[in-house]
This record gives C-alpha cells, structure tokens and sequence, in this order.
DNA sequence: TAGGTCATGTAATAGGTTACATGATTGC
DNA sequence: GCAATCATGTAACCTATTACATGACCTA
C-alpha cells in the first residue's frame, strides 16, 4: 500500500502520534502498530518527517510527528506519479487454480465463506466508513477532499460488488458442473 | 499470494524445474526467479518437495522438483481452508485519499493511464490467458481443471471490468466537480 | 483485580523485488 | 559479434506480520 505514503498524507491533513495514526486507519487496512513507528523512524532519518514532544499529564508522553519540507515535496511527486496496479494475485483465485484436487462440496463452501465475508464489508464501507470519513471531512480545510473520499471509498465498494457478483456465478457454474465420470473411477488414461 | 502453495498446486500438476515453473505462471502475477528458487530450496528443507537431477546434453542441469507426501497433504489442507481475503489497499486508490493537494488534472490524468493500464489486461485475460489455459487443460487428467480455471480467469475479468467502471464514473465525477473557491483563497477557517 | 486504553518500542520471521554473477548454446 | 534462451543461484534491501516488553491510568 506504499505505507511510506499513506502517513505523509495523513500527517499532512493533520500532525499526530505514531498511536493516533494507527487508529486513523480504517480497520480493514490497518497495519501493525510497530510497523508504523518503525516506518516514521526511518521517515525520520531521511527528513522526510520529524516531531514535537507532547507532555500530558497522568498520559504518556507523545511524538507528534509533522511533515517536513522534504517530506511535503515527496509526496506531492508520488500523488502525480502513475503508481501499480496489482490484480489477480488474490489467494482465493490462487486456491481455485488447483481445486480439483478437493471436493467440489469444499470449493463451494469456501466460496460462499468468502461471499458472506464480502457482504459483511459492504455493509461496513457503505455505513461505517461512511461516517468516519463525514468527520474527518469536517475538520479538513479542503473542499475537494470529501469528493476524493468518497469517490475512493466508491471504488472500494466497487470492487467488493464485483467479487460478490462473480461469486454467485461461481458457485452456480461449478455445482451445475456434471464430469463424465466422478463416483467411477474408468478414464484415466 | 502464498507463493508456497502455489508452487506445490504446479508442481503436483506436473513436476518441473525452478525455471519452468517461473514460466508457468501469467506475466501479469510472475514472481521473481531468485524468489522461486529461494522458495522452493525452503520447502525442501521442510520436506514438502524434493527433486531429481535431470541431465540434459548441450544444456545446462535441472533440478525437477516434485511434491512429497507431505508437500501433497499441507496443499490439500490448505485447499479447503479459508484465506483472507484483501480490499482496499490498492495504491491508486491511496493517493485518491490526499489528492486535494494536487491539480484536477493531474489526478484525472492518473486515473485515465490507469484505465488504460487494465482495458490491455482485460484484453490480455480474454485471449492470450484462455490460450495458455486451452493448452493447460489439455495437458491435465482431471476433467474439473477446465472448470476451475475458466472460473478463475473469470473473476480476475470481472475484477478488472468493475476497475474500469469506476474509474468512468471517477473522471466523470471528478471533472464536473465545481468547489466554491479553487483559485481565490478566502474560505480558511 | 482484571481487562481495556494510552503510548512507546524491539526482535524474529516471512515474503518479495532488484541487482549481480556464471556459463553454454542458439539465432540474427 | 550480440542478444536471447536455458539454468542455476547469492546478496542487499524493502515491506509486513507476530510476538514480546513496559508502564500508567481508568472502568467494571
């Protein structure tokens, strides 16, 4: 996902702890804590970020991590720079490949296990998400960010539909499918 | 991906070298050799694949790697279990999420070189993969394997289309946006 | 008093890419 | 003669996950 990135955007709306930029993530895409901190320190040693100690009484102290000039720069490359596409390296269609090997009675039911999942995250971009990007649109400067949000999350849900669309087509497909021969064992050569 | 299973799926197709099998994926998902190699020299350790030395006149030795009884059970299992799946983590779509701080245009731009990008895979899926997978099948005992694979082949299609969809809708949706301020900054707090 | 939140991290492991190294054969 | 194909790998680096470690405060 090009974490490097995603936390030069998200510190640029808005400078805060390596913690709160954990919980900024939607928790779908969520990375580990420690890979954050360890990202920012390296983002650090490169300029491209660098914080301010923030003492709180009876909480622990933060690193409120800011943007750097360099840092700034290097993100506004990125953003008009084409970046990768990745598609069909999605491990469902990896185990399908070689399925045969396995009941179709498995195959469907992996299929479906994987379409509920599909709906339950629908639902959860279409409500959830939804509502934390309205916040996060209100304390945003920038007009044009609630569009660029919602056509984002639009693409997810896009994507989500399209999986559930081709997993009812699957499903039918295959338990539709009649071999020639699948209880007697007679043409294998 | 799972690159392991993967690799043992191929191999209990058929067994092959290293090489051989860095070809036998699509160029769309192709691991690096070095990856294989270092993959394969693992799984060996653990006794999941083991392999013959293959002498050939004029060419250079192979190692022909072939699924163990262990290597054949852990694919099994793993065939019928069900893998994470995972959406929205796509890098387009991140840079969409702090596009506010860089031209219109420019992101427009990005999201029509994308488009672009997946009407050639879209393209590429529809013949030269059902062309390799035609020989495949061929060369394959299990009559559910022409099955399978079409069906794989047929979600990352549906994938790329819903990709496609979104991205009209996005330029078109992008292009018509009329904020109340873009050059005159007097709405700041 | 037990579990959750706030807040920082280290260490080990796994997975993946790019660059480098070797050397014979084949086709243009 | 030069590039591509066949065939093996090592080394460095980058990205990501899981487990472990610390310690104060707050709530049930």
């Amino acid at each position: 996902m090009s974490l490097r990135y995603v936390l030069l955007g998200l510190l640029s709306n808005k400078p805060r702890s390596g913690y709160s930029l954990h919980k900024s993530f939607f928790p779908t895409v969520r990375p580990a804590l420690s890979q954050i901190y360890r990202t920012l320190a390296d983002m650090q040693d490169e300029g491209l970020v660098d914080f301010d100690r923030l003492e709180q009484e009876k909480l622990p102290d933060q690193k409120v991590y800011f943007v750097t000039e360099a840092g700034s720069a290097d993100l506004d490359r990125w953003l008009r720079e084409p970046v990768p596409i990745r598609v069909g390296r999605d491990m469902p269609l990896a185990q399908l490949w070689f399925s045969s090997r396995i009941d179709k009675e498995d195959v469907i039911n992996n299929i479906t296990t994987y379409a509920d999942e599909v709906r339950n995250l629908i639902e959860w971009y279409k409500t959830e998400a939804r509502t934390l990007v309205a916040r996060g649109v209100h304390s945003s400067a920038n007009p044009m960010n609630e569009l660029y949000w919602n056509v984002a999350i639009h693409g997810t849900i896009t994507q989500l539909e399209a999986w559930l669309k081709w997993a009812d087509d699957a499903v039918k497909q295959i338990s539709s499918f009649e071999p020639k021969d699948t209880k007697s064992p007679s043409v294998t050569e």
